[in-house]
DNA sequence: AAAGTTCATTGATGTAGGATAAGAAATGGA
DNA sequence: TCCATTTCTTATCCTACATCAATGAACTTT
């Protein structure tokens, strides 16, 4: 079934067929339909999740009830949140669909399950948590230094095909600005081009 | 030599007396002067650190010369440019020296000559990478929705010593505000207790 | 197709924090 | 110990982005 993820695993992972069939037993598939949460903030994360079809956010809510998304998660990501997941403690986040999509469900031992092909020695584990690592770092270093326009410049080259499928104000959520703010952003550099 | 290290191994991983002498001979320690700069933005790191005394700092300078700290190590902590070292791509980041300090220099393969406890499976890696993760997810909320004065409190919470031992500049650097600006927000702060 | 939502844009106004400048306090080097 | 440098503070003005409000466009729902 999970052929996104099949695919995944052995272009990333190296992973065979072979190898797939072992696991496929402890995976399943499941819809979620656009707006509905799997993960509440403050709840105990028990799942990672990756994404086949769809797109999924996680995202913090304030004492004011803004909003504000901390990742997405288009085809091919993971998404989860790792601290609660790790630790058992209540998620500062929470998860939500923002189309009909249709995920993986990875249970916390996923990965001591998963066989590791000859050559390799474990460190698939480790390469998507580096490469999640770098993104954050990245995140962070134009959070503080990059203004509004510079971030939504990096925003859609980091994620050319999200931008047209996301609301202005999801990117906005993102970006950490107001939709009224991008809707500006915008408007000027359509004038420069 | 590197007892702190040692000792930390000791606590976080697991890891015996005996054990620790087989790894021993990998390791070796540094002298560094304050001031003195162990990576380049724009080099290949090739070399994680962990501080046994004094602090270091990574950052980034934007094209105008202003410095953007992302992340502090004082003592048990470790610092590298984790992406730079995993794929061989040159530094975002700088590392330097913000005190005398003293550090274990770590090689990219590490984790792999050190030896699995009995009993633990070889996640001692992962819980650091995780633990970073969620500081770093950490940041990035704070950075979205807080104000200059949460974050500064915040700072404050995280990592109570270093307040006492770095400048305003360098704390306001990390929080992304100007020195003048955390100078107002303390006041502020002093007004109110 | 009408009515209710949500979304994007625009304008007017407010504000947190930046830029600049200058004096005071602390630190450091010879 | 004195001079130089760096750090911290305070004041004034400025700017990027927020807030509030209004409007039309684009969806949902019935």
């Amino acid at each position: 079934m999970p052929d996104v993820f099949k695919k995944y695993l052995s272009e990333k992972g190296g992973i065979t067929d072979l190898q797939f069939d072992k696991i496929e037993p402890f995976l399943f598939e499941r819809k979620i339909k656009k707006g509905e949460t799997i993960l509440e903030q403050g709840e105990v994360c028990k799942n990672a999740w990756f994404v086949e079809v769809g797109c999924l956010r996680s995202y913090v809510t304030d004492k004011k009830g803004k909003e504000y998304i901390f990742q997405f998660a288009p085809e091919n990501w993971w998404i989860s949140e790792q601290n609660s997941l790790h630790k058992n403690e209540p998620s500062l986040l929470s998860i939500d669909a923002l189309e009909n999509s249709s995920v993986v469900v990875i249970g916390a031992n996923f990965f001591e399950q998963l066989p590791v092909p000859a050559g390799a020695n474990n460190n698939f584990r480790h390469v998507i948590l580096q490469n999640r690592l770098y993104s954050l770092q990245k995140r962070i270093i134009y959070l503080l230094s990059a203004t509004a326009e510079e971030r939504y410049i990096d925003f859609l080259n980091t994620y050319p095909a999200l931008s047209q499928r996301l609301s202005q104000k999801l990117i906005a959520s993102y970006l950490g600005i107001t939709p009224e703010s991008l809707s500006r952003v915008r408007k000027e550099l359509f004038k420069k081009n």
